[in-house]
DNA sequence: AATAAGTCGAACAGCACTGTTTGGCTTATG
DNA sequence: CATAAGCCAAACAGTGCTGTTCGACTTATT
């Protein structure tokens, strides 16, 4: 679904471009924003945004595309190789940061959207953890008394509480990373094994 | 701030108690249900909703103190002496059960009530769970090197999110309270000091 | 320069909700 | 049993959104 038509004109593409980074923008601000107020803050005509996107729903899944495609890209930089606990300590660092971004654009995403499209979208980074924690559990780093989909989801609901706390002004986010690293690694050791000690890394 | 005058009716009394366990009822399946909705589902006139509740703020306000009390008393009957391991371990067991009641409930009062508002609600159930930590601290049992604030978030924060994920069918509430369990009381160990196995209590 | 594509403001229709009033009815309570 | 308190349906006004249509204007493309 997409280009009925042949090609798009240059400025047209230039539209639909500005819309949604302003979607993203507001949602992330307000995910109850309207579409009125989504235009305006893209520069465009409100009809203009209706002719590209016939649907509130088609606005909010195209910024939330866009917004899971450049997050896997800033994923693919990271070195997920080698010790367990220095590759999901990697992992953090890169990766509260853009749950922090993308925090409220989700809560806009999980009104408008139906359910699937949301894990279908999310699919990319959970794989990504999934393979990692598997791997560090066949090393004997994490945990395996628990399912794997547990632990993901430990690792992004500590992420996104952190999101919270920051925008809460209960933690800055110089120590954010530290936290939420400190914290996973810890829920994640095999029971009966120590937890590790932060001096390691950096 | 309540009774205006003198004493309220039998029949006031009743309608208000349906009203708020209507709109407790309702707003826990969906945040963004109508106040027609919750009067009919209480089996009562709107105009009769509007009678005792200016606001919608006010409803929610009361459904969710209401609650919070109930949450209260049931945490009242839970003991949190003795080995801070099992003490947090009653406190999950009894606690993970109202998170995943209120969850959707809260939801709404994120989104009708001042933040202010929310907190003060929540200091009850707050200040035991920080009391709890810090006894657990000050006898070794718990990690130092976090702030308490952090370790209390990241308690509720899994507490959710283990509603979220049964809801989402990909955990029954047979495991919860173990999942919740073997990962917090990891996630409190602290750095050096090895895991706990979970033979301990049950 | 011609034309198809795109933009825009204004205005319309439709919907759902909030909050209020009116007037008649039922019921608790003294 | 009298009456004040409470209940309710219907109807109203007001708001803010969605999605669409229209006609005039601007701009990219060939």
């Amino acid at each position: 679904m997409g280009s009925r038509s042949t090609v798009k004109r240059a400025d047209a593409l230039r539209s639909i471009d500005a819309i949604v980074t302003a979607a993203a923008e507001c949602l992330g601000e307000n995910p109850e924003a309207s579409l009125s107020e989504i235009a305006r803050s893209a520069g465009v005509g409100r009809v203009t945004l209706y002719a590209h996107f016939a649907s509130r729903a088609e606005l909010v899944d195209a910024a939330m595309s866009r917004a899971i495609d450049r997050g896997n890209q800033a994923l693919d930089a990271v070195d997920l190789t080698g010790d367990p606990l220095l590759a999901l300590a990697r992992y953090v660092e890169a990766g509260w940061h853009l749950v922090d971004q993308a925090r409220a654009l989700l809560v806009a995403a999980q009104r408008e959207l139906p359910p699937g499209r949301i894990r279908e979208l999310h699919s990319g980074p959970a794989a990504r953890v999934e393979t990692l924690i598997a791997r560090g559990r066949a090393e004997g780093a994490f945990r395996t008394d628990l399912p794997i989909a547990w632990l993901v989801n430990v690792l992004h609901s500590i992420m996104h509480s952190a999101a919270d706390e920051i925008r809460a002004g209960r933690l800055t986010s110089e120590h954010a990373a530290d936290h939420i690293t400190a914290t996973v690694l810890a829920a994640f050791t095999p029971p009966g094994k120590p937890v590790p000690e932060p001096d390691a890394g950096a």
